[in-house]
Formats: C-alpha cells, sequence, structure tokens
DNA sequence: CTATAATATACCTATTTTAGTATATACTGT
DNA sequence: ACAGTATATACTAAAATAGGTATATTATAG
C-alpha cells in the first residue's frame, strides 16, 4: 500500500471520519450513515474506495456489511489517527465528537435490544 | 490550516518530496528541480499551492527565491516525515534517496564556490 | 538600456474526483 | 414466490487537479 493513497483517503475529511470510528471498532454501513450524516451512496462508495486499496475489510451479517479497519492497522494510518485524535483542530474536534457519538448509538442500540450487546451489527433489532 | 489540506499536499509525491527536502533547510527553485527533475513549471506551481496554505515561506535572494518550511513546522507534517523516514516502502525510500542527493548537491556547490558554505543559495555561483 | 537567468503566472487541455439519480444485488421474513 | 431492507453499482454531469506551452516578472551583469 503506497502512503501517497493513504493520504489521499485522510485527505478526504469524510473517509477520515470512517476510518477515526471505525477504529474503535466495526461498525456497518447504516451506523456510518447516521452518525457522519452522509446518503447511503455516498457512505458506500467512500467505503469501498478504502476497502479496495485494502485499509478496510467487510463482512456480510445479514443484510448488513460490516466494516472494520484491516488489522495489523498500517502504521501511517495509526500514527495520523493517533495525532489527530490529541491535536486541536475544527477537523480533529469533529473526530472526537464523532467518537462520543458512536458511543451513544451503540448504547441507543444495545438498551433497545440488550441481546446484542458487543457486536453492534448483530442480526435484526439494530438498524 | 486544516489537516485535510496538509493531507492533500502530502498526498502528492512530488510535493512531499518536496517537503522532505526542505525539512533539511532551504533550498531555491532550481536545487528542487535539480533533485526532482521536474520542469520548472511543475516545481513553481507545487511550491505556490504550498506557500498559499502556509506550509511553505519564500524569500527572494538575488533571482533565486529561497523556499523553507514555515516554522515551527506543523505537527501534523512533523509526524509523518517522521514516519515515513524511518518506514520501509517505495516513497519513503525515495525520501531518503532524496536526502543523500541534497547532500551531494550541497557539497558540489560549496566545492565550486567555497565562498557560499552554510547559505545554498547564496548570490551567483550556486546555480 | 539590453541581455540573460530564475521564477511566476496565464491559459488551455486532458484527466481525475466528486455528487447525484436510478437501478441492481443480496439477504430476510412471510 | 413476494415484499422489504441494506448495500452496491452504473451512469452522467459537474468540479477539481494536473500538465504543458507561452509569456510575464524580477533582478543582475554588462
Amino acid at each position: 500500500m503506497e502512503a501517497s493513497e493513504i493520504y489521499k483517503c485522510i485527505a478526504d475529511p469524510q473517509r477520515l471520519r470512517i476510518l477515526n470510528l471505525l477504529d474503535g471498532g466495526s461498525l456497518c454501513v447504516c451506523h456510518l450513515q447516521t452518525i457522519i450524516d452522509i446518503p447511503q451512496v455516498k457512505a458506500s462508495k467512500q467505503l469501498a474506495i478504502m476497502k479496495q486499496i485494502g485499509l478496510l475489510e467487510a463482512h456480510r451479517q445479514g443484510t448488513w456489511m460490516v466494516y472494520s479497519l484491516a488489522q495489523p492497522v498500517h502504521g501511517l494510518l495509526r500514527v495520523n489517527l493517533d495525532y489527530l485524535l490529541q491535536a486541536d483542530c475544527s477537523e480533529c474536534n469533529q473526530l472526537q465528537r464523532d467518537l462520543v457519538a458512536r458511543k451513544q448509538l451503540i448504547q441507543q442500540i444495545t438498551q433497545d435490544s440488550p441481546d446484542c450487546p458487543t457486536a453492534v451489527c448483530a442480526p435484526q433489532p439494530c438498524c
């Protein structure tokens, strides 16, 4: 994986937000859509781009596609996510807010259906 | 300066090479041209882009324009240059080779005209 | 004032990226 | 087999980026 490919990914704020969110754990497309507030097509395309270059992995769970960061996380991505989360800039703050939103969304999901706790994207009741 | 602006800069291999070279100290356009082997227009444009967003500074010295990294170097850029120099990938190796080429070029310049040692772009004999 | 060197800008074209709409696919429940 | 949900892909128009040629600018040397 070329460094410039990774940079092109994180140069797009939406893609960066997705990567940051997935760094906290797998999420399905609909959750990403919800948190970032983008149309379905856009989310799907961005995910496809990053999966293509090997930054993301996906597996199907029922009708959901669950995306996650390809492991081990590429060092270059690691370094940048870590940096941005401790820095102070508008985009960085957004990343932090996203993690909060992520936590809230998951709490809400697990409350609504206590039977799908760890796997955010367990079948059915979650979305 | 937005993070995404910086990423867009370093997502371009040529711009990344320029930033890496300048991290070693100021250089004038012609030296960058020589080391990276790009046409004058291209060099000038790339430099203009990065100066525009505040990543680079420039001052004139005779007919030369001497470019340098804006100080203090932005943390995000710092982190990435440091990472890439110690990593092992095709683009990273290129950055290392560039630093060698830089050193050689400067040696050659200072040999040809021992009167312009520290300032790589001292007037006249250097280019 | 003229010629020349180094660099910047204008302008045009080709290419790539983005964004949106519509449609297709994959799976689930009935 | 049918309807519905989640996601992906095709297609198209618009916007941004890159690359090249020609020309302009700035400064120096004679």
